[in-house]
DNA sequence: TCGTGATGGTAAAAGGTTTTATCAGATTCT
DNA sequence: AGAATCTGATAAAACCTTTTACCATCACGA
């Protein structure tokens, strides 16, 4: 009993098994050139007995295209970046595309070393994701040789990038509230040096109009709480909705608000931001909130570069994509 | 002004332009074969002038070795998918290995379809991780021609696997429940179903002796939640202490222990499991729990991947990693 | 009969690197 | 002096694929 050759197979061995020379294998498996139907046919069935599947590596070399691409992301994987990656993954797979993924904790050594050892691979593009939109990459991306998206991150001028309309978010949560009939909406959110919180900030109080008020805190629930003793300690007119930075500063302000006996929604509404489920879906009542469509971010940056690895041209510029608003009972139904 | 050339810097540029030839450049930046040492760091030196850096593809070509591996996982990219990404990583990077990082969303057709594409790619190794141990992989591992090593997933006999050690952690917990003098301690956990739980469970009851009680049900705080109502709407004695299946189900457990009436820790202490931060930092009291070192599961496996990736033996069988105990503040001190 | 055009196939080059075998020259040994 | 050894460098093969340019063969019309 001879033990069985283990190397993988060849293309040598597809043009032996099927008696045709090395280019007409070639030709015959990717339709190219021109081959006789029957030999074709023969060619492609052998191939597929003898469980052939070309060399990547080979033909990446060949055809300078290495259908890989980096994703290059700024934390170690927090909720942001994964749904994100999820989304560019789905749409890409199909296409043949893979994906290397690079956690850079934001430091510049780590994120040189990958990105060296994404070009020297020959990445068709790089994805650069990062957890929130005002930091430069830990790395410079301009002037490389591969095409560069961004995502949740915005570029330098006439670059590629995809972020959520945070304007649009923050209407559609007060939008929300006022056709509820809430009148004095308050907005508890996080920290001023966020550029999202700014514009979310921004939007807010142009909806609202006057008796905006805005506090500004740390993304926690924390300061949720807090933020709900201040307000309720005071005299005064007492707002009927809140509008939150995000959920965990929503289950801070909806504890805290049972803690005192204000009923949520009847006496106060509260909506949040991100539609994280393991806290919007577990609030008692369950969070409204606004939700920032990470997949489809992913998805439409993995279309992008998709296009930008064929050679085709995208558009420059911020693509900022609507937010969704995600229904549940922390605002009371509709029909009060 | 002529354009210059825009195209990567080969192996050939570098022999041209320190007057050698390729295999003597090739040599002197490998140290491979013998090289004069004046020829030598001129080479080096001409390479790191001109900028250049060899090609991967070539070079994985010639020497059957990829430096990248393929990360299956079975879920969108869950909390504890992540952190073992991250740790799988971080021991690779510096070693000059990359990820590819392929969700399969536990559907069989994409997990063939990307297991495909990472053998079509050459790598050098699959990591396979999971969100139970117990669900087998949506799509033959065995009889590949590259390594496997599973990660909180168990393989086939024979295989190479890490997962945390379920007995261990659920006695931590109890143990430490015990050395601060509770004496009822009630375990509120998951599903039967789930090897996690069972082992979990086992370990409880054989560490509590008599008057262990186990209560089964789902994942959820909702679940905890009316686990606590139960309990303390009958009769007869209550527990003093209570160890829950995870984070999510002791924040339901807390919070309806707060409802009640019940002080945590004083009347009630609580353990989790998962140190899940959002949940475990954020719950009133803060919560202890186990840790299942996600990060360092990960390692290992990358560290194990490695090795077989160099030819290197490893021995089979399932490595079960400690946990670790996370003291907060819902037990009360250590030395009340 | 000869040129023309289509058809089906092949040899060889190319892609960028590593490695093996070989070679020329200098040095040492007998 | 001649042989043996050592040193430093090189040509060429190899990895596996795609693609270009070319070569037979055959049919057809002039």
């Amino acid at each position: 009993m001879t033990d069985r050759d283990t190397r993988r197979r060849t293309i040598h061995d597809v043009a032996k098994a099927a008696r045709v020379s090395i280019s007409t294998a070639s030709n015959a498996l990717n339709g190219t050139g021109r081959t006789n139907v029957e030999t074709r046919e023969r060619v492609k069935r052998v191939a597929k007995d003898i469980g052939f599947r070309p060399n990547a590596l080979a033909r990446s070399l060949l055809t300078k295209r290495s259908h890989a691409i980096g994703m290059l992301t700024n934390d170690t994987y927090g909720r942001l970046t994964l749904p994100m990656a999820a989304g560019v993954s789905e749409v890409l797979v199909d296409q043949g595309l893979s994906v290397f993924l690079c956690a850079t904790n934001n430091d510049p050594r780590l994120a040189r070393l990958h990105l060296e050892a994404l070009l020297d691979r020959q990445v068709d593009g790089i994805i650069f994701t990062a957890t929130r939109l005002d930091l430069p990459p830990p790395v410079e991306l301009t002037k490389l040789p591969v095409p560069v998206v961004y995502v949740f991150a915005e570029g330098p001028p006439d670059s590629i990038s995809f972020v959520p309309d945070d304007i649009h978010g923050a209407r559609l949560a007060v939008e929300h509230l006022k056709s509820l009939s809430r009148s004095r909406i308050l907005h508890v959110t996080g920290p001023h040096d966020y550029l999202a919180v700014r514009r979310r900030a921004e939007a807010y109080r142009e909806s609202v109009g006057s008796g905006a008020e805005i506090l500004y805190g740390d993304w926690s629930e924390e300061w949720g709480h807090s933020a709900i003793d201040e307000v309720f300690a005071r005299k005064g007119p007492r707002p009927d909705a809140i509008f939150c930075g995000n959920d965990e500063i929503a289950r801070g302000v909806i504890e805290a608000l049972r803690d005192i006996g204000v009923r949520v929604p009847e006496d106060v509404a509260v909506v949040g931001f991100d539609n994280w489920e393991v806290i919007s879906k577990q609030t008692r009542p369950p969070l409204t909130t606004i939700d920032m469509q990470l997949k489809e971010l992913g998805h439409q940056a993995g279309l992008a570069i998709l296009e930008l690895a064929k050679g085709e041209e995208v558009a420059p510029g911020t693509n900022r994509l609507p937010c969704s608003l995600v229904v549940r009972q922390s605002c009371g139904s509709m029909t009060r």
